[in-house]
DNA sequence: TTGTACGCGTTATCAA
DNA sequence: TTGATAACGCGTACAA
């Protein structure tokens, strides 16, 4: 059931030395004798001897892993996030403990609990939807624990967070239906709690402002669950009970978009000359749906990786370094495709 | 930078008892004063204390983390495994180290010994493609150590192993489009040294000779690479060479799919009318281009947690109970949509 | 009912 | 150049 691994004491049995001996053969400390060096990492290899890392993190408080908490794995633009971390943490010699939460506030919770207790070096997180209340990371934020927000940012104090520019993203996105010549936007919001829900109906609005178009509160409708059913419910009662019909989609995400795109299609509507339909995200099956839709696409990968990059820094840095909470923010990317191209 | 996490000792210290009666009044033990007992708890909630998890890995050998190695984490069918994989281990107060190889073995090997050293209790693999070689497995095989492969599995002996039906899958999969009235039905097949790719071909061929047709070795290609545009390039150069003309597409999985209904659409023939295509996998966007894409669905899900189960029970079996090597095989199902459906 | 001592595997410190 | 010892946090056999 167990692996036999040789330890450092097994070693030093066989060759008749202490153990601190073997310890500081096999990492080249200065004043170990040629000899004994050699025969210690001759038997060393032979034994395929590791280091258990386990008692290492015991002894140095430090257990080069760090942890993920995330809403869903299942999700393109989560599972890129977490592959950029992966490959950070990787090139520096860290592990990944990851947890998903499924958008459950409690199973955050506990989550940071059992990740905490582990000993990890620092924390990665997106919170939950359902996350309002953000005192399980002030504990650790006053703690000075290495943490890093990305995606899903919170508004607090002293915290350093990765995301991306949500507002100009939405609004670049806005403005290109604008310029196809479309009137009447309609924008299915994401949940209210979250930050980058807030920005992108901000960008909407003040795309809208700036082609002195007025906003209309009716155009505007929040998708709490995020289903493709529940936008293709929504936009089917939209455009049948309007009495002006939008002629255009602005979607928080592309699930949403290619909810709309459907009920609109089984409306007998045409995309894009008689309703252009942009997304967020640019998930994988965006640009393989027919038409294609055009989406802003966020750099997902390059979110993980900075982010990562951002917490080994916090990690490694000398304790009485000074702290600099900072809030990166990357671009995005509209990537106009068949779905909101009106002119040709 | 460090949590100023409570330890046994500190609430030994401010109670004036020695750190093994904290350490057993927090765990109920007998012959403990009611008091002492109320004293221990009171404070050690009032000091959020935690148990220090590298602490009790080291000393009960038993770090409740399982590891998991992936070819990728961007991948509609592994994402879904990984969280199946964190579901059960989750819901079993096990956490999941995970490790992504990029299919490459060097990769591979430096996770399955860092990951070792880790001192995981067991690891969930699924090998990539360029793995051939098994020795540093079979290590950990021949150790007894707990190990369970899903999806690629190896010819091993002694092992546990997790995947679907890819022969009856595959097989279903053609019969489908043989009963449409495909006539010639060229196989995108999958990597060689996958186990995965050999049964889906074999179920390709089964499904011909039961319908009394001729392989022709002609009509196979395999795809090592595994993008869109590979499987694009092999059908456009296929549909236009061949003598016959193929009717029928079945690619080992729905990457390749959807590059064969590019490359016979930019040929101008029409699916499913000219041409039936069939995947494998179900991956998000299959049900959502147009036409949507036949498919055989992979229980993903079902996949890692099963794979999980199995591993906890090895993890958690008696050191005398006797090992027994399995291969469960779990059913896929066919999913007929448009791109397939020449019959109405 | 409670305390002492030891060990899990490693390394830092001090002594030889 | 090497060895003995203590410590990281915890659990437990043994002693009191």
């Amino acid at each position: 059931m167990k692996l036999g691994q040789a330890t450092i004491k097994d070693i030093a049995k066989a060759l008749n030395v202490s153990s601190s001996t073997v310890s500081r053969a096999l990492k080249d400390y200065p004043g170990i004798s040629k000899e004994t060096k050699r025969k210690v990492k001759e038997l060393a290899e032979k034994l395929n001897y590791r280091p258990n890392a386990v008692a290492l993190s015991l002894r140095k408080s430090k257990s080069f892993t760090i942890g993920v908490i995330i809403p869903e794995v299942v999700h393109f633009f989560f599972s890129t996030v977490i592959s950029g971390i992966e490959e950070i943490a990787f090139a520096n010699g860290y592990n990944v403990i990851l947890c998903q939460t499924n958008e459950s506030l409690s199973r955050e919770m506990s989550s940071v609990d059992t990740i905490i207790s582990n000993q990890i070096d620092g924390l990665l997180i997106s919170y939950s939807k359902e996350t309002t209340d953000f005192s399980h990371f002030q504990k650790l934020i006053d703690h000075n624990f290495p943490i890093v927000f990305f995606d899903r940012v919170p508004e607090l104090p002293n915290t350093v967070n990765v995301t991306v520019d949500d507002y100009s993203g939405a609004k670049e996105a806005v403005k290109h239906l604008i310029d196809q010549g479309y009137q009447k936007i309609f924008h299915l919001a994401g949940p209210k709690n979250l930050l980058i829900s807030t920005h992108r109906l901000d960008g909407y609005k003040d795309a809208l402002k700036e082609s002195n178009r007025e906003f209309d509160p009716t155009m505007v409708e929040s998708c709490p669950i995020g289903t493709e059913e529940e936008s293709f419910g929504i936009i089917t009662k939209v455009f049948q009970e309007s009495d002006v019909r939008p002629d255009a989609v602005f979607a928080a995400n592309d699930i949403a978009a290619a909810g709309a795109m459907r009920a609109v299609k089984s409306l007998g509507l045409r995309v894009p000359q008689d309703v252009g339909i942009v997304g967020f995200s640019n998930w994988q099956f965006s640009s393989m749906v027919d038409p294609p839709i055009t989406t802003v696409s966020q750099p997902g990968f390059k979110i993980g990786e900075r982010a990562t990059q951002l917490l080994l820094k916090m990690i490694n840095k000398k304790e009485e370094d000074p702290f600099e909470p900072i809030t990166e923010i990357l671009e995005t990317e509209l990537l106009v495709r068949g779905s909101s191209l009106k002119k040709d």
